[in-house]
DNA sequence: ATTATCTATAGATCTATAGATAATGC
DNA sequence: ATTATCTATAGATCTATAGATAATGC
């Protein structure tokens, strides 16, 4: 049987790549050790990725794209911001608790700064500019900082993932929403309305796909 | 003039290896590198160092020492949990702003997860257990998964100043101290006198020390 | 005598390319 | 004809050890 995720072979590499560069590091992954767990020789990876480094851009920006549609989504959407800017923050959360092998913590590796990657850097500030968006809306103007408070506080699943694998479950992403809230000045009652407005928007918003690896 | 930090030739090599791990990885710098910004050739780090791992395992333990040191302190403080919370949190996010080269983003890194490292496994584990207990008290049950919600928060300045080196400064600390306070439910108003209580006992901690390096 | 440092090197990788062969699609 | 895959390998590392030499401390 060929293609064990059933993705064709591109699909493997980037499968067995997204797996080991997670558990193991970008650095310490050899490309033999992606072709052998893709099922192929390690040339021939050459065949669809020119570089390893196009490997790991290829899985960032799939990993962060997913985000950045449903950021525009919501900062189009008709909603309290506060209801908005839980549902994101739940929406990140959720797919950073589901994805089998914790692909968040790619952009981790310090290689990633390096400009080769200057397109998953794009997305990303995408995404930063929407939560910031957001934040002022709902917290007024002591927001800027706040931005990336809140950013820690999400991106956070992924420590506790590698911290403690059972410390996540399907209740995390809502946890980490009503975090955020508390943590951008929403009243506690406020934050109750924005909990029920904005797990109506999750649940309207494409649910992120469970497939570890998206291909572009 | 012999050793550049003025630390002798082990602290010089842990100096420029701290440097180095954190701005491009572990896996990525050579022990040929590490020699050269030592001053020094590359096989002569053995004689201070068995492998490339106690390089890294020394630099950890490093860091996280004086944060487990001040943790102790605090839970041996007479004062109220939301104040010690408040210091321990300010602490720890000082140490993460002003260490020289971001050497608290060394944890990030895969390998760390090797046993290799248990010690520093152990005192990281006696961290977190200072901050539930911490939690615990000024928050009351809903606390076990708040630890982990803090300590995300706290760690985010590593994040952070990766990302944007000039959006951490002598305000940081403060600002996710507050923020912590917040996620753990403390109400506006106690969170002024834990803010004012913790930054006395702040002061009255021995400030970290400065130099990147601590050699143990 | 002991400690610090150096040169030289064994042995094991690792990435990417060249060029051959096999499979597929008109 | 084109696409997919393989074998073989060049060329560049990289870690750690062996053994020689230099410096230091009694």
């Amino acid at each position: 049987m060929e293609s064990p995720t059933g993705l064709g072979t591109a699909g493997d590499v980037l499968h067995a790549a997204g797996q080991l560069f997670s558990a193991r590091g970008f650095a310490a992954t050899s490309t033999h050790a992606i072709a052998q767990a893709a099922g192929i020789r390690q040339a021939s990876l050459y065949h669809y990725f020119a570089s390893k480094n196009e490997i790991l851009l290829r899985l960032l920006t799939g990993t962060v794209s997913p985000s950045v549609e449903t950021a525009r989504t919501l900062l189009a959407t008709q909603a309290p911001a506060s209801a908005r800017l839980w549902a994101l923050c739940a929406w990140d959360a959720r797919l950073l608790v589901e994805d089998r092998f914790n692909v968040g913590s790619l952009y981790l590796q310090p290689e990633v700064d390096d400009d080769y990657f200057a397109e998953f850097h794009a997305l990303r500030r995408e995404l930063r500019e929407a939560y910031a968006r957001l934040i002022i809306d709902a917290a007024g103007a002591r927001a800027a900082v706040l931005t990336d408070l809140v950013l820690g506080l999400v991106e956070s699943v992924i420590l506790l993932r590698r911290r403690d694998p059972g410390g996540v479950d399907a209740q995390t992403p809502g946890l980490v929403a009503d975090g955020a809230l508390r943590l951008v000045f929403v009243t506690e009652q406020e934050s109750s309305a924005a909990y029920r407005r904005g797990a109506e928007l999750l649940i309207s918003l494409p649910h992120a796909d469970r497939s570890d690896v998206r291909i572009l």
